[in-house]
RNA sequence: CGGAGUGUAGCGCAGCCUGGUAGCGCACCUGCUUCGGGAGCAGGGGGUCGGAGGUUCGAAUCCUCUCACUCCGACCA
């Protein structure tokens, strides 16, 4: 990494703050029957895991475990923007009108953007985005190259009034996206901006879990030349995909990138957009039978999860954002803007791993480390094991939910099943009369007895702690 | 926005057609027994039937209006 800098994200991880929590002081509202609303699994395995609560059309409250969840997302995000050298801020979900009006976005917008006005009749709107506010925001404080390059970025609500929300969180009105916004002195710093921003969202679906394709795109309202969408392959998707399936299998992995050579992350890109993938917006047929031999040649659907655009002149020019170049002349600047769906994420997620019984979280979001399931509360051995297990887990930096309810086994598992931490622990006085406990995998059911202290290890392991 | 539906206890539903004291399952509370994959018995609490108006001796039920939500379609991070 060309660029070693401190992140506060980083930095301020677990340890320290490590919480456990006991599910018998906990708010966690699971839901035995399917809801009624749900057509999706995703959807449906997030109200019945007491995870949200839809309040209105497309708008919901974040309870406790879905809360974890986004902000565990929100954090993987802010520590790969911050690794690729972008700067967050955050704006404001209110924005006026009259920014709006100067790119000529506040007419060509149409009833997607809510409008509002406050008690002195002025003109404001819920953001949808934020490309006219955040070059405000440069216009305001740059104008000379040598503050370039610069990539702002925020997490932030925003709302757009769809004619029909659904799928819970994958299509909701109000939603949480990261958006970044690039501004550069030429095209070429530009466009590395967006092969920057390419890698580091191939790394940030990485880490969540996810195999994410970027696909060439159309532009869409924002406008722009150059776009791609990432895509999570999953049968409900909104999208119809055409791919070479060899793309499935290309991962960033643990390579160490240098955000800064302009060479490397170009042809990391290129990597990852040669072989052939787009959305049915488009599709070519004639250029996907020549390019893609017939047993690679995919048709699928996916759930958009994130979209990276080049726009270059497109708002710096009418809203008057110049910089002044070596040369003495005015320019405006090269911009592009990046979004990356994070409640929507949750969706995707859940989508794209899950089975029968309910969710199977990858160990990056997991809202809980681990889980741990006491038999039989109130049994001195099995309280103190557990207790053990919980102070074991918190001194290395690993959460735990304890189920220390008064509740049959069946209704334990069930819900840790549900809810789908990737480990759970089991402690019961069968094992431990033999001083064991068992660990089990979510994801493969794979079972094995251990002792107390080799269960904290084994998990520490497993998580890298 | 076009088309189709649904609002009855925390959740899932029956009752409406054919008006006459609001029910079932789960959840919840109390007690006893149970306890390694959603227990059993006994007792108990909880509902302005989405809202407003109308018809009627009487409305969850019939009529009118209205609000909310869901599904299909076009559109979208």
């Amino acid at each position: 990494m060309s660029r070693p800098r401190g992140s506060a994200y980083a930095a301020s991880r677990p340890s320290s703050a490590s919480v456990t929590m006991r599910l018998t002081r906990y708010f966690l509202p699971t839901l035995k029957e399917t809801p009624r609303e749900a057509q999706i699994v995703s959807h449906r395995l997030m109200l019945q895991g007491g995870m949200i609560k839809q309040q209105q059309a497309g708008i919901y409250s974040w309870l406790p475990l879905g809360w974890r969840v986004l902000k565990n997302i929100e954090r993987i995000v802010h520590e790969e923007q911050e690794r690729a050298g972008h700067i967050p801020l955050l704006m404001p979900t209110l924005q006026p009108a009259e920014l709006w009006r100067e790119s000529g976005r506040y007419d060509a917008y149409g009833p997607e953007m809510l409008r509002i006005t406050d008690r002195q009749n002025r003109e404001m709107l819920y953001g949808p985005t934020n490309e006219e506010m955040i070059t405000d925001i440069f216009r305001s404080h740059v104008s000379s190259y040598r503050d370039l390059p610069l990539t702002l970025y925020h997490i932030q609500w925003k709302f757009r009034d769809e004619m029909r929300p659904r799928f819970g969180v994958m299509r909701g009105r109000e939603f949480l996206m990261k958006d970044g916004y690039n501004f550069d002195l030429d095209k070429e710093a530009a466009l590395h901006a967006y092969n920057r921003h390419m890698v580091s969202y191939l790394r940030t679906y990485e880490r969540m879990g996810l195999t994410a394709i970027p696909m060439r795109a159309d532009s869409g309202p924002i406008g722009g030349e150059d776009t791609h969408e990432f895509l999570v392959l999953a049968e409900t998707g909104e999208s119809e995909v055409f791919y070479d399936d060899r793309v499935t299998g290309l991962k960033l992995g643990a390579r160490e990138v240098d955000y800064d050579d302009r060479a490397e992350i170009a042809a990391i890109c290129e990597e990852f957009t040669t072989l052939y993938a787009r959305t049915d917006e488009t599709h070519d047929a004639a250029v996907y039978e020549a390019e893609v031999p017939e047993a690679h040649r995919r048709v699928g659907r996916g759930i958009e999860v994130g979209q990276i655009f080049y726009f270059g002149t497109k708002y710096s020019e009418p809203m008057g954002a110049v910089v002044q170049g070596p040369d003495g002349r005015q320019v405006p600047v090269h911009m592009g803007s990046h979004g990356i769906g994070v409640s929507r994420l949750l969706g995707a997620i859940i989508e794209a791993s899950h089975d029968d019984k309910g969710i199977v979280w990858p160990e990056g979001v997991t809202p809980f480390h681990a889980g741990v399931v006491n038999l039989r509360a109130g049994d001195g051995d099995c309280d103190a094991a557990c207790a053990a297990i919980e102070a074991g887990l918190a001194a290395r930096g690993l959460e735990a939910l304890v189920d220390d309810r008064d509740a049959r086994a069946g209704e334990k598992f069930g819900t840790m099943d549900l809810i789908g931490l990737p480990w759970r622990v089991t402690v019961g006085p069968r094992g431990l009369k033999d001083g064991k406990v068992e660990l089990t995998s979510r994801r493969t059911g794979e079972a094995e007895e251990m002792s107390v202290e080799a269960v904290i290890d084994r998990i520490a392991t497993i998580y890298g702690r």
